[in-house]
DNA sequence: TTGTAAGCGTTATCAC
DNA sequence: GTGATAACGCTTACAA
């Protein structure tokens, strides 16, 4: 591939003469200008980022820790990061944890050796000190690491209570909330306090089930809504910790011969495109995805110009009425 | 940040030893690897992956562009993807045209520029030119866009087959294909080749619906099902050409009073997991998503080394048979 | 077993 | 207006 020697090569000019016309910067003569831009498509001349990268000290590349991008919610946040990443002129380097603490580690030292200019958590392991080494910005989704680094993530009690009251209101009497795995601290469990709240000053009987959010397991999913509609017949409402969960959730109902909103109302949580796959559709709490994508790269951009930005930012959720409840 | 001069001041050696250390290669005494490690960790040493790149020639990244991460396929595709680059030491870097040749040429560039071992093409642009100037190993996913490159496709005819077939043996006497845009020269048209096939040779009563896959539009989809069952409410069969569009049409069914699979009967393609979110689970055409993801890395990576790798590559497909049809 | 120095492809600094 | 040259952080001959 070519070089910017080779370009100055043939232009017959010096390198740092390419360089300015590539950077636009300095006096240059219409003349020289017109042989360089010659030179360079006669020769299909890309200047390489990685030398720039070493020597400006910046990557211009963003990293991007999720469980698993196949999962919905994650799969949408990426798809906006990368939209105003790429609008910031920042690459999105995408890492998969699958949840394993290894894994994610390993990403992190990556990360870090491969200098990117910020790091986009959304993955949950316990290793903390891992973090404390790193130099780059880093933001995170919904977890609350340490005093001084910034997350991002929506008004998880808000949440919870609006789906909750809306069980209620619509007459629910005894309510199952599916939810992650509690012993993790993530900012999620506010919605189970939410619950917790709502349900007993409403006197509602209800339950809450943990799933263990390690794995995104199907099967996992399919049988313990299946054993909790075996186990409590009497079950009327259903709020699940995702849409996912709540699709699953409307599966297992109308195979057990129940009907959906009639005999068993159900709220999901994110909003995600698969809501609206479903029939009937799912009522759901929505999280703002795409300016959790937006301000995720800004927080992180404005980081690398030296702005100091806020540590705590919840976005606004709200319920959005379908067919589930 | 400590660099690899840092580390060898702090251990008396010289910056070559350090290297040597860290490499594991030519002869080093147990004492000064000690020294060496010592002085490594007590820095927080990474050595800086960039100036590697620089050197060697190989940033060990490969690019990934496609349409969009948010849709099932594409985010179940990426996922396998990073799974397996992780696996051989590749990164991934994340690219969505958005199916906006501007942005997908944009991105090609930035991928030449960043020297990536390699390029992973999903998205469909017609622009074949740009890749002529290509250097780096470029696959591409059921698209043959040159005589020369190797693509990833499973094999779209048998899937168009046997979801007609199916649809035909369970007793359908009209039946509507949903695609999409037969104008782009995908692979993917062959299901449609083989639906009029089997169609024409049952004689059965059919029509084909092309949808603009130029955009992801779930309102797009919504509309086009409700009016072709409006326009045709005679119809008891739909081949869609994705998963997505057949759970609208499960969707659209049900809400037009239809009953699946009793009154119509519907199948899908690819056999993401949210086809199994569904109730009834959608019956649908498997493609082998985690041995494309498998595939294209080995494909890019066999390039890389050198070696040659072949052509066409039609993985197989299968018919599962769920609650739809 | 270890060190010196050149070079990877750029850009910034300072001359001319 | 343009050109040497040093640097970015690393690896690799080549010496010692």
């Amino acid at each position: 591939m070519a070089t910017i020697h080779d370009v100055a090569l043939k232009a017959g000019v010096s390198v740092t003469t390419v360089s300015r016309v590539m950077n636009n910067r300095g006096y240059i003569s219409e003349a020289t200008r017109t042989k360089v831009y010659a030179a360079m498509d006669e020769l299909g001349y890309q200047p390489n980022e990685i030398a720039r990268s070493l020597l400006r000290k910046q990557s211009n590349i963003l990293g991007l820790i999720v469980p698993s991008v196949s999962h919905p919610f994650f799969s949408e946040l990426a798809d906006r990061i990368e939209y105003y990443a790429y609008q910031k002129g920042y690459k999105v380097l995408l890492c998969n944890s699958q949840l394993d603490p290894v894994k994610e580690r390993d990403y992190i030292e990556m990360l870090k050796r491969n200098r990117v200019d910020g790091i986009m958590m959304g993955s949950h392991t316990l290793e903390v000190d891992d973090f404390m080494s790193l130099r780059s910005p880093i933001i995170t989704f919904d977890r609350q690491i340490r005093e001084d680094i910034p997350y991002i993530s929506s008004d998880n009690y808000e949440g919870g209570r609006l789906a909750t009251e809306r069980l209620v209101s619509q007459g629910c009497r005894k309510i199952a909330h599916i939810c992650g795995n509690l012993q993790l601290d993530l900012l999620a469990n506010r919605r189970t306090d939410a619950f917790r709240d709502v349900v007993q000053r409403h006197g509602v009987a209800h339950l809450i089930i943990q799933t263990d959010m390690n794995v995104f397991d199907q099967a996992r999913y399919e049988q313990l809504l299946r054993e909790l509609l075996v186990a409590h017949p009497d079950i009327d409402g259903i709020f699940a910790t995702s849409d996912i969960i709540g699709a699953f959730a409307l599966k297992e109902c109308e195979l057990a011969g129940k009907r959906v909103p009639e005999d068993v109302k159900i709220i999901g949580y994110d909003d995600v495109n698969a809501a609206r796959w479903l029939s009937p559709e799912l009522t759901t709490i929505r999280q703002p995805i795409d300016d959790f994508g937006k301000l995720a790269v800004e927080l992180l951009s404005k980081q690398v110009e030296g702005e100091t930005v806020e540590i705590r930012n919840a976005l606004p959720v709200e319920l959005v009425i379908r067919g589930t409840a």
